[in-house]
DNA sequence: ATATCCAGGATATAAAATATCCATGAATAT
DNA sequence: ATATTCATGGATATTTTATATCCTGGATAT
């Protein structure tokens, strides 16, 4: 019962994501700066991510990512099985049929009730994460984070975001 | 994201153990052969129940082991708990902080919010395992399971069980 | 063209889960 | 007492998973 690691990074990645303005996109290779994470290995979670339609990705110069869609319609239900899978945790094994003495199918019909209750567990499990929307996370961390804070994760948002052209309009 | 396969091995054992009346025992390999599982690994599971408080031990001859409290004061939490280990499935590795510019430590004084989020959903998760009684369990395998399933649990435990004496009462 | 960046495969390393074995000691039957 | 049964706990091997790195290829802005 343990989260990978690379959670943790995807939520902050996506939250910091959520700083960027109109449809600029930030780097990989910051955001693994950021955290001090090592960038091979944290842009393989950001493709999973991309690969949910959590994020968007825009290859070449100037390219990076961006989140897919509001922050108020992605929860930490989409990212948390983005990473994991959307395995359920527990998997029941049907060990109740694996004795010396196996009854005829029809006999385990009905499900194991020890895996109904762990899927219901499961079920408050997700409704909770689901309940949490980005929007929610990154406006709390605006109003109770210390200022300090605040101020450098803008900044550095602000230092290595790269604006998208919004049409091809070099200016003339 | 996923519980260890012991978990459900365990939950079985323990619903098994219901089984067994007044004083009486049921050795660990009885219930490896029950299950299929290896006895010698099953035992380390069994051990950490015992280990946490869930179950009693018996040595010797007319060995076994036994419930240490009655079913309704036995949860799916206090197994998963025991089996899993108490730290929480995220783990927050404050990698706010792990940037190239990092803070004063004050400016981190204030709980990380990601970290508050997930929190919040492992406590939802434990409360709903925690409402999952062992006896519900039993209960619920007695009246809805196929009789021919429950019929057969039965035989298993009476034929392994294990009468504890009573007293030092050697009949004189 | 060139430089930059993501996508994805291959692969290496580290950690954890799974599984087995053996020596020890406790309890009991004889 | 002695032998037997069985849980205990340590040591260890095997397998799986997570973590981490590298490299090739494709896309794109300059």
């Amino acid at each position: 019962m343990k989260l990978s690691e690379g959670v943790e990074a995807a939520i902050h990645c996506a939250a910091m994501l959520a700083g960027v303005e109109g449809q600029g996109t930030l780097p990989g290779a910051a955001m693994a700066e950021a955290f001090g994470l090592s960038p091979s290995y944290l842009l393989k979670h950001l493709n999973a991510l991309t690969a949910a339609g959590i994020l968007e990705s825009v290859p070449g110069p100037a390219g990076g990512y961006r989140l897919a869609r509001a922050t108020e319609r992605i929860t930490l239900l989409d990212i948390v099985l983005a990473i994991e899978g959307r395995d359920p945790a527990f998997r029941c094994g049907e060990i109740r049929q694996c004795g010396p003495a196996r009854l005829d199918a029809s006999a385990y019909a009905k499900p194991c009730g020890i895996n109904v209750a762990m899927q219901k567990a499961e079920r408050a499990y997700r409704a909770a994460l689901a309940e949490a929307r980005l929007s929610d996370i990154v406006a709390k961390h605006m109003r109770d984070a210390d200022p300090r804070s605040v101020a450098a994760n803008r900044a550095f948002v602000e230092r290595h975001q790269r604006p998208q052209k919004s049409t091809k309009q070099t200016e003339r």
